[in-house]
DNA sequence: GCCGATTTTGGCAGCGCTGCCAATCTTTCT
DNA sequence: AGAAAGATTGGCAGCGCTGCCAAAATCGGC
């Protein structure tokens, strides 16, 4: 058995209490339609006096419009997601628009399971991670005439509306930029791909790059679990263990990067003379290390804002490119 | 305007297709009450065909029994929050409960007012973090008969369910940790304790532990925006300026210690001969520096786990302890 | 093949609110 | 003062589903 709320004050009584009509009540609660000042102040002070909590279950019902936004995330612990459901709550709360959310832990399956659950609640919008979703959930998704804003990712076709940057690009871009420091035999470390796409992404394009130049990866290493320091510092540990003379390491993501920054500490590989690092994201903590990481920089709180804006002003389909920013730190 | 759905398939609309009563499809659909199999058939089939979506906020209405869960959590980019509430939602999603939260961002008004936009969607049970709130927050809460569960904090009088530790507790023991090794000169590194309570009352009853023991704090640091990384490497910078002898600094968190050790490993201050660093929280990144953090381990995720398993169980009112771990790491 | 017991069903009144429309009250203008 | 134009109101039918209850179908045993 679900929880059972005790009798709550309803608008009814609240419209008879003040002795006025609920039309009445609902005007003014909502300040919506004309009413007189007295009538206003009744009303309140009906309200005040009842404790009156509307019931927005009843108010969703009866106008078939919602104020309710969804996102089906992969995961909370990853700093992106909750990043970007920040940034989307805020500006969804200032527009009395209220988020919901479930997690699917990278499985598609469950996205899918999840992203019908949360159909169930006739959402204003459902907000995704990327492209990649099962044809299941896609149907469904466009069957549902909801808004659907995929995030964090523009190599794909969108549904509606999709707000991010290209990780191919930045994959491109970081390969660019460590040959352009004279780097030549390079490493990759990273975490599951097979579950976060995007990571995929970035590393396909990231050698693709580094073929182009003639001087194709070296090694790479990658860890089954999910990104996390310690998964950085233990691929580095593995990758170096057999490949031996290379002069930098691309790692899947910050978190990674900082696990391979501290195994270079521990070890007394000096960085970037002996070995360069660079890494994916733009954590604040990398600015902090004695030797600021060198990495891309995303717009994960502005991906939620601006997801969010364009669902509150009703925004027709289109692809936002918010683009991402290379930092030159000091470990490559 | 909100978003305006297009006409989606109704339960009655199934019904018709499947040739049996409204009733009979939302049996079905519950699993609930008695029905043959091959009406069940028929009902899937319909159901199939039309792609037909259950209406939970209709459901909800209809039957005053809710099961979402609503969050008014301080921030996201706090990782402690965001861990709270990944292992909230995983037990709720499995028992087909909706997580649902907002952001107070520490602001015990904005809490007040998003309590109340919840309370508005009649939540099976609200969580905050701690119990710290306004009077008008209190009141709403217990005046709802909804479910409350305060988090995280265990100083104090609980609404309704309590679940977490006692962060007066951590603060005394991580002094006589400190004590105990010997350290005497002991300073404090923090962030706005105003806002975070929590993180207020480790402070105070650390210092009374120190009093107690004849040697109080030395000197004290606090920054007035939120932890991170780079306000703990700042406020040691600054705190070390004016007070040149410490031989220990507690800090506020580990997101602060760890701006700590990288401002020593920095300046070439060695750890933990020169200066002692302890932390709070336990987060695994403390453990992937090259010496791990010393700090106490808070069960984030089974705070979560916890408070909506008793929610999900409809257990009695109580104050569930989890308790804390202290870790001798090396850098204490 | 009949009767009581049991299982399956359908009908329908709400859940609490909003949207629409008609009714009432004020103003304003001639 | 009388009429037209506006400004305020109240009534009430749903929104889509669930809970309750009675009706219908099925079962079992003699």
């Amino acid at each position: 058995m679900e929880f059972k709320h005790q009798p709550t004050v309803t608008l009814a009584e609240v419209a008879e209490a003040a002795g006025v009509g609920e039309s009445t009540v609902s005007r003014v609660l909502r300040n919506h339609g004309s009413f007189s000042g007295k009538t206003r102040e009744r009303v309140m002070a009906a309200v005040e006096r009842l404790g009156y909590v509307p019931n927005r279950i009843a108010g969703t019902l009866a106008s078939t419009t919602s104020r309710l936004v969804a996102f089906v995330i992969p995961s909370l612990s990853n700093i992106v997601f909750a990043d970007v459901l920040g940034g989307a709550g805020a500006v969804l709360e200032e527009n009395r628009y209220q988020a919901v959310f479930s997690v699917t832990d990278y499985d598609p399956a469950k996205e899918e399971a999840l992203a019908a659950a949360m159909l169930a609640w006739r959402p204003a919008a459902v907000m995704l991670a990327g492209y990649e979703h099962t044809e299941g959930t896609a149907k469904m998704l466009r069957a549902s005439g909801c808004r659907v804003v995929e995030l964090l990712d523009l190599d794909g076709d969108a549904l509606d509306i999709a707000v991010g940057f290209s990780n191919r690009a930045a994959g491109r871009e970081s390969a660019a930029f460590l040959l352009g420091r004279g780097y030549r035999r390079i490493g990759y470390v990273g975490h599951d791909l097979n579950r976060d796409t995007r990571a995929g992404k970035r590393f396909s394009s990231f050698c693709e790059t580094l073929d182009a130049n003639g001087t194709p990866l070296v090694a790479h290493e990658i860890l089954a679990g999910p990104s996390s320091v310690e998964n950085g510092r233990l691929g580095l540990e593995r990758l170096l263990a057999w490949a031996t003379d290379l002069d930098a390491v691309y790692f899947s993501n910050d978190d990674m990067a900082l696990g391979g920054y501290f195994h270079c500490l521990a070890q007394g590989i000096s960085i970037p003379s002996q070995l360069a690092i660079f890494g994916y994201n733009g954590l604040d903590i990398g600015r902090a290390i004695p030797q600021p990481l060198s990495t891309i920089r995303t717009p994960r709180v502005a991906t939620g804002e601006i997801a969010a804006q364009l669902i509150v002003s009703k925004a027709p389909p289109q692809a936002v490119d918010l683009g991402f920013e290379l930092i030159e730190g000091a470990t490559a």
